[in-house]
DNA sequence: GCGCACTACGTACGGTGTACGTAACTAGGA
DNA sequence: TCCTAGTTACGTACACCGTACGTAGTGCGC
C-alpha cells in the first residue's frame, strides 16, 4: 500500500533506503544512468517507464517504488547529467568563468540533446543543480552586485544558452524518427520559405536573405549572444 | 489512398482546397480555433486528435485529411494565436517598438500558456510568423545595423521573453492536473530547498535567500532583462 | 517474535497517435 | 457527356503509453 503519495513530494527529500523493507535492488544513480542512456540513444520519447524498467532489469511497476511519477524520472536524469560539470576553481575573472560554464552547458546539451526540452518541466533544485548554482555564485564573488542581481545574471546566461542550443538541436534533430532525411526536410522548408519571401510581401526579409546567402557561423552567433548578455551586467 | 505523405511537407504549402474531391467541410482556421480553445481550457495535453476532431464535429481519422501529422496541428495553433499581435505603425523609436512587442508576446503567452512549450518543436515560418518578423524588421529600420544583426536582436528578445514567461508559467501552472494545490507544492519544494540551504553546504545561496526573503517583483525582473537585452544592441 | 512498512510483480484500464481499408463524392480529361 | 482518378469521410485495429490496484514475500523496529 506504499507506492504513490497522496501529498506532494520532492524526490530528493525521500531517502534512497527506507528503514523497513528489503533493501532496494537498484540505486537512483543506476536508474538515472539507464534513462540517460536510452534518451541519448533513442530520444526522450523512448524513455518510458517500461523501457527504463527493462533496462535496469525489473518489472515495470517495480520502478514506481523508486520513482513515484515519471516527472521525477526526468528530474533524476537532469540531475545525473548535471554531475558532468567540471566545476574548477574560480579564476577571479568572473566573465571568463561564466563564459566557460556557458560553453560547458552547450557541450553538455549537445551530448544530451533532450536536456533543453526538460528544462521547463523540471523545477531545478536537485543536488547537482544546487552545487552548480553555488559554484556560479562563487565565480561571481569578484562582481560587485547584490545577490539578486547575480541570480538574474546566472538565469540570463542559462536562458540564452538553453534557447540557443534548443534551436540548434531542433534544427538538426527534427529528422529523428521521421522517414526522410534532414536534408530533405530542410530543403522543403527552405524552399517554401524562399517561395514566400520571393512574393514581395516581405521586402525586408528578402533583403535579409539576400544579405548573407551562405551558411551562418553558429559558433560566432552564440559567442556574440553570450558577450552581449554579460555586457548587460558589467559596469 | 491520400492521407499521409511519403515526403516531407510544409502544411502551409499544401492548398486548403484540393481540386478533385468533395469540398472540405471545415477550414484550417476552424480546426486551429478549436485546438486553441481546448488547449486554453484544459492544457496542451488535452489537445489530442480525437478531442479536436470531436470539437469540430468529425470522426477522428477525418482530421488527418486536414492535418497530416499532429506536429502540424501544433503549427496551426501557434500560427493562429500569432494573429493576435497588434502590429501597429512603427513609431520611429525602435526600442519602444520592440519593448511593446515583447510585452504583447508576454501577454499572449499568459493568455495561451501552452505557447512557450510549443516554441521549440515548431519551426516558426508560418504566415503570421512571417508577418510578425517583417513587422519587427520594419520597426528596426531606424537602427543602423546589418540585417543579420537585426535578426539576432529579434531572436534575443523573443528568447528572453520565452524563457522568462516559460518560467513564470511553469511555476504557476505546475499544479494543473495534480491532486494538490499550488501552495502545497510550492511550500514543499521551498521547504526542501530551505532545508538544503540551511545545511551550510551552500553559503552563498543561503546569503542570497537571506537578502530578499519577500516575494520578488516579477514584472521588474522582466523589465530589467528586456532592457539589458536591448542595451546590447544599442550603440 | 510480532507486526508493519517496504519491495516486487502481474493484470488491467483508459488514453494516445496513426496505419489501413472502404464507401461516397467531385472535378478534369476523353 | 461520361469516366475515372484523386479526394473526403469514417470505422476498425494495433502498438504503445502512464499508472491504479491487488497480492505475495521480506526484513527492520518495537
Amino acid at each position: 500500500m506504499a507506492g504513490r503519495p497522496a501529498e506532494p513530494e520532492v524526490i530528493w527529500a525521500r531517502p534512497e533506503r527506507a528503514g523497513r523493507g528489503p533493501r532496494p535492488a537498484f540505486s537512483r544513480a543506476d536508474i538515472a544512468a539507464v534513462a540517460v542512456r536510452i534518451a541519448d540513444a533513442d530520444g526522450i520519447d523512448a524513455v518510458s517507464m517500461r523501457h527504463v524498467a527493462a533496462g535496469i532489469g525489473c518489472a515495470t511497476m517495480s520502478l514506481y517504488n523508486y520513482v513515484p511519477r515519471k516527472e521525477d524520472l526526468y528530474e533524476l536524469m537532469v540531475d545525473a547529467v548535471s554531475a558532468e560539470y567540471e566545476l574548477s576553481e574560480p579564476t577571479g575573472d568572473w566573465r571568463a568563468d561564466m563564459l566557460g560554464l556557458a560553453h560547458q552547458t552547450r557541450a553538455l546539451m549537445h551530448r544530451h540533446p533532450w536536456v533543453p526540452g526538460l528544462m521547463s518541466p523540471v523545477y531545478g533544485f536537485s543536488p547537482n543543480a544546487l552545487r552548480y548554482l553555488e559554484h556560479c555564485m562563487t565565480c561571481l564573488d569578484p562582481l560587485d552586485a547584490r545577490y539578486g542581481t547575480k541570480m538574474e545574471l546566472i538565469a540570463s546566461v542559462n536562458g540564452v544558452v538553453t534557447t540557443y542550443v534548443a534551436n540548434e538541436i531542433a534544427t538538426a534533430e527534427r529528422t529523428r524518427s521521421l522517414p526522410w532525411s534532414a536534408e530533405q526536410e530542410h530543403g522543403v522548408r527552405i524552399g517554401y520559405l524562399l517561395s514566400q519571401v520571393s512574393t514581395g510581401r516581405y521586402p525586408r526579409l528578402a533583403a535579409a536573405f539576400a544579405e548573407d546567402s551562405g551558411p551562418i557561423d553558429l559558433d560566432a552567433v552564440f559567442e556574440r549572444a553570450l558577450t552581449r548578455t554579460l555586457d548587460g551586467f558589467d559596469k
